[in-house]
DNA sequence: CAAACGAATGTAACCGGTTACATCCGTAAA
DNA sequence: TTTACGGATGTAACCGGTTACATTCGTTTG
């Protein structure tokens, strides 16, 4: 293997020259810069990032968590986070973590043997804090987050969203609204149920427990839960899933019970996957900037690593109400 | 930063010893063991393993090349990968290229400059070759792979998957068959189009061009080729889509056209994307190991990295026809 | 009892970079 | 002419592990 000393030997150089020509070109003195590229070449030098990593004590890697990578909305921020941390000179590294603490608390421990120099969580449910001591740990959570904890935290407005959604299905006349729930320890369960309360508050509409159904951001929990809610008599005209795969199981539900949507039931999501657009029929839905958040993420991030930002900062991205034909 | 000089400081040992009581206990007494050990606790050591990398000359991570991260079958054959590299003590970098050759090329650098032990590359829409030198570099192809070179490959048998389907159609009574191919660079495109024909041959049903359509695998492309098709008179009766996502896009195209699938026209995806299930009408597809694409890509890769495998193995995975209402 | 042996441990070099500090040299200032 | 200064370059230590080789010491064998 080529390395400086070799390069250093061609060229005629110090070693320390050789290394001032790579890092800090400016200091070295033309004709000297030339000779050591030359030298680069002949001897078909690479450096060995491995050494200067090491050095440097950083690993110039993100390590990113994520409870479902075939999650599409998730598949998004993703690449949001990919393609900055790329301009950035960071890589990647994906941690599926599959929900499991466990194997949350074993990735994070990259950080201490310094394989990452930080992490970007998406989704919590649970505080982080309960599961690794947090002191000095650079960390991101994003999409999914608690209220209380002091980690820096990238969100959506998830009450205003879903406020605004009922608000829609409120003034295309419904009164009865169902609701597909994610889990109840997921953070935007909580949120987005309270905007869904908020709304149906200010129209005067009482809250009917009857109609709030369990689910697990799965289709088939959204299937599932359908045949619960329609299952009984008084059933809801429309129905809110706090995300798009769920509705796309209700719908499949609601026609397999022989309903008809948009018209005997609407049906709203939440996400904006790609499918929305395309099922039958195009879903009702709240965008989220996907990208963006993994861009902020890894911005905020890099932002902690270079100690150039406070560690509690909170920041709200922008929803987007998309109305299509499964609200009519 | 606590390191091996501070533990063994604190044991009353010498570095070597701490290193042994970490990498190969057993050289080590029992006693000495237990006291370096206790003395790692109490100096609250942790290894760093970028040294150790340093020193080995490995990162002990593989680098994913995946052109589209968010592509619902990648994402299951990332997770695969993900799982299997974990067990083996490997990490995982993404790289998303965008089908991007340049993106490509910069990305399998990172073996170069030792911060991936490997590459898995996910599609290959030309010959990798082309791009990038590949003596000694550990590559694996999986899912979509150019048959001339000889890179170690993972696939599908595409063209008997192809065969299958088609087959499956005209028992169906089906003999005027269109497709919507996918580009014409992939060598999926290919060999899907060769089982496509081999079927149509052996029942003696002649190849006809014209409701042959052009796709690139998103949805998109899926409508828009129905609404060719179809204009035409002698409209096929069933359609070949080479993936999920534009059968998905064709079926909506067929509806907004007035049709009705499968009565009109039976539609048949390829790759069991979880929607496919849950689309209207359910759609028939050839489900693909995904999961196990990522098991197999790793632990070749594994291998060759180790030396321990000649690096020019081709592997084929099964698939299995999926029949699903599509296809009634 | 001396020699031989092997298990346990220690010493120090090494991996390939970065960088503090030393050195050298040419030019400007005194 | 001497001194001071600053830009360019070189020397060598350092990062934190691993490991070849040396050393020590207790035990077995002739």
């Amino acid at each position: 293997m080529t390395n400086i000393r070799t390069v250093a030997k061609v060229a005629g150089v110090s070693i320390a020259t050789v290394s001032r020509t790579l890092s800090s070109p400016d200091v070295v003195s033309t004709k000297t810069r030339n000779k050591v590229q030359e030298a680069i070449k002949e001897a078909g030098y690479k450096p060995n990032l491995l050494a200067r990593n090491f050095r440097a004590k950083k690993s110039y890697a993100l390590l990113v968590l994520v409870p479902d990578i075939a999650n599409p909305f998730f598949s998004r921020v993703i690449s949001g986070i990919q393609e900055t941390a790329q301009t950035k000179g960071y890589s990647v590294l994906l941690g599926n973590t599959r929900g499991d603490i466990e194997r949350e608390r074993e990735y994070v421990q990259m950080v201490d043997s310094l394989q990452a120099d930080g992490v970007i969580q998406l989704s919590a449910r649970y505080p982080l804090e309960t599961v690794v001591p947090l002191d000095e740990l650079p960390i991101v959570n994003i999409c999914e987050c608690f209220d209380l904890t002091d980690i820096p935290q990238i969100v959506l407005d998830n009450q205003g969203a879903a406020k605004a959604m009922v608000n829609h299905l409120i003034e295309r006349g419904h009164r009865h609204i169902g609701v597909i729930k994610g889990p109840d320890q997921s953070p935007l369960t909580q949120s987005r149920l309270d905007g869904y309360r908020a709304a149906l508050s200010e129209a005067n509409i009482d809250y009917d427990e009857m109609i709030i159904a369990d689910g697990d951001f799965t289709m088939r929990s959204g299937f599932d839960a359908v045949e619960k809610l329609l299952a009984r008599r008084n059933r809801p005209s429309a129905l809110f899933c706090f995300n798009d795969e769920m509705a796309i199981g209700a719908i499949k539900a609601i026609k397999a019970l022989g309903f008809k949507s948009p018209e005997d039931i609407a049906v709203a999501g939440f996400d904006d996957i790609a499918y929305a657009n395309y099922c039958d029929p195009p879903l009702t839905t709240i965008a989220q900037p996907a990208e963006q958040f993994g861009q902020q993420a890894v911005e905020t991030l890099c932002d902690i690593i270079d100690g150039k930002a406070c560690s509690t900062t909170k920041s709200i991205l922008p929803f987007e109400l998309i109305i299509r034909d499964s609200t009519e």
